[in-house]
DNA sequence: CTGTTAGCGCATTCAA
DNA sequence: TTGAATGCGCTAACAG
């Protein structure tokens, strides 16, 4: 029966017809005759044609895919953005090709690479703190671009305010009536950790207070970082002890209250804690967190890289998400 | 300067070459004199050139990228599996498309689509729960395909043994003491979800103990659906807990933790818990589980799937991956 | 070692 | 409405 490769030839031979209506019937194309395009279909089906995607990109000059970069894969970040971003793939049959890409000096090569390779029609970058030099020539090339989670303004960006998010978790333990308190931060060199850092700062300033250095920390966002840092504090002289901490990540949170459960101590009794992210844990452990909506962030984001594509865009498209501030028990 | 759209011949233009030669170089053959490589690599840079990459595709009749199919994004599983998967792909410089395939009737067609569509030259499904009948038809396709997270003789396949898990668990809540133990299960259809099921029915049975109806639960691997299924229990008469709770990932056991700190149980001193799985925060959470191997398994079926597409497989290839018992405090 | 030629499988004119 | 021809950008013989 069917043979090992059935191509658009073979169907044409078989169901008497020339390549270009079979073309035509694989396109959905209207000018066909419902019968011929019946014959086309049956043969298709009998001989089980699926058409070649890479020739049919090839000729169409359309990949039919688009690319999704992130510097890492980070837990439930990374799959709620993703999720997001599926969400509307699926919908409109485009493939996703995954690209995981260091956020180093060859960063920009391995984009370009990408561009040229003609294999997507589009990129989502995704938190990959582009800099100024790297974006410079990204800009020159014609692919559609679509930042999330960073803003840029020749870029189409989706994006989230961080320094109004520490500024709402920081304002919410001052009116709580904290003065002494912690900033468990990201990592130092990014653009997260440093604009978290400015929120904190600036609402703390704006307050007549001042972050104390041994109650800055930086480190990944994982638990094992909130951990560590809340076991540094707490190392520290009593009266050095924070009144509250903010985690930049849910999970760093998690360490923090680890730490602090070791010491005897509850949240917010003790110490308060506020955590960021609101994921699905923070809300069985009941720590109050800053909500980011990651799943909308990939969802907005191949949205507009779609109308992008599709030339639907007349100028470059900027939106910010709004953070909430969820408030449960631990602050 | 560069133009819009360079390709193999404005370099070989430039160059003075045949596009033969500049084909040579982008390939690393060996049969290229020094000197002219230099002059059409200074060409290329010059240029901007970087090749179409579905063009050498389409003509070489190799993707250079594998598929890597999922039901669901499921928190931390996908991420360790796919990370894993993404380690191996990143030496090799093989490109990654996601595809998210429900488990529905037309899960086949589509994979077919993706078979013969080129753009992959292997497939890796995970945790796909392939029927018999499908893979009767996927086994006709000559596209190398790895399975993870389930066997299946005629396929490679890279397993986790549930029945096995299940036991260790029930076997060591027995070890303990334990004679009334809940099971909080994944979902009932499931090939996770039955031969879980299995494991302990058989464990119990053989130390002449049996599950209580009231006690064997069904949701999806959820926070939320272990805190449910736990209420439920603990709605229960007193007389009809258990003493122990045998949950079927840490994320359910989790939620089990949360519905019994409400009635201010605490583990194990009121009723024991063990998870499944060991996410990070089940090490925070000291809470005693089933790990499970998953970087490793994405890492193992990706390189057995690139041995298979290069032909270094000579019969196929299975291999268990070992659980081990994680023990903490929460059992 | 290198240039030339013929496909890869399809979309897309252009005529008919 | 349809068939035949041309090209997408590259690889892979095949000569030289």
């Amino acid at each position: 029966m069917a043979k090992d490769k059935v191509n658009i030839y073979d169907v044409a031979e078989e169901a008497g017809v020339g390549i270009g209506t079979v073309s035509r019937v694989l396109n959905n194309s209207q000018k066909v005759k419902e019968e011929t395009r019946d014959k086309v279909l049956t043969v298709m089906k009998k001989l089980n044609y699926r058409p070649n995607k890479l020739a049919q990109n090839l000729a169409s000059q359309t990949a039919n895919a688009i690319a999704v970069v992130v510097p890492t894969f980070i837990d439930h970040y990374f799959v709620e953005v993703l999720k997001g971003i599926q969400g509307v793939l699926e919908e409109e049959k485009i493939d996703l090709v995954l690209y995981k890409i260091d956020k180093d000096k060859n960063m920009m090569d391995k984009i370009l690479d990408i561009v040229h390779s003609k294999k997507v029609d589009g990129i989502a970058a995704v938190t990959m703190d582009i800099s100024e030099h790297d974006y410079q020539v990204l800009l020159k090339e014609e692919i559609p671009v679509v930042l999330a989670d960073e803003k840029i303004s020749d870029f189409h960006s989706i994006y989230l305010d961080d320094i109004k998010g520490a500024e709402m978790a920081i304002n919410y333990l001052l009116d709580l009536g904290h003065k002494k308190i912690a900033f468990i931060n990201g990592l130092k060199e990014s653009q997260h950790g440093s604009k978290r850092l400015k929120g904190v700062n600036d609402t703390l300033k704006s307050r007549g207070l001042k972050l104390a250095t041994e109650l800055l920390k930086f480190g990944d966002f994982h638990t094992e970082d909130g951990y560590q840092s809340m076991k540094e504090i707490l190392s520290l002289p009593k009266d050095k002890w924070p009144t509250a901490v903010f985690a930049a990540s849910d999970n760093q949170a998690i360490g923090v209250l680890q730490a602090m459960e070791e010491k005897g101590l509850k949240a917010p009794a003790d110490i308060a804690v506020i955590g960021y992210d609101n994921i699905e844990l923070a809300k069985y452990l009941k720590i109050t967190t800053i909500w980011q909506p990651m799943y909308q962030l990939g969802h907005l984001t191949i949205e507009i890289l779609l109308k992008a594509i599709n030339g639907q865009l007349k100028e470059t498209y900027h939106k910010e998400l709004e953070l909430k501030l969820v408030k449960r028990e631990t602050a």
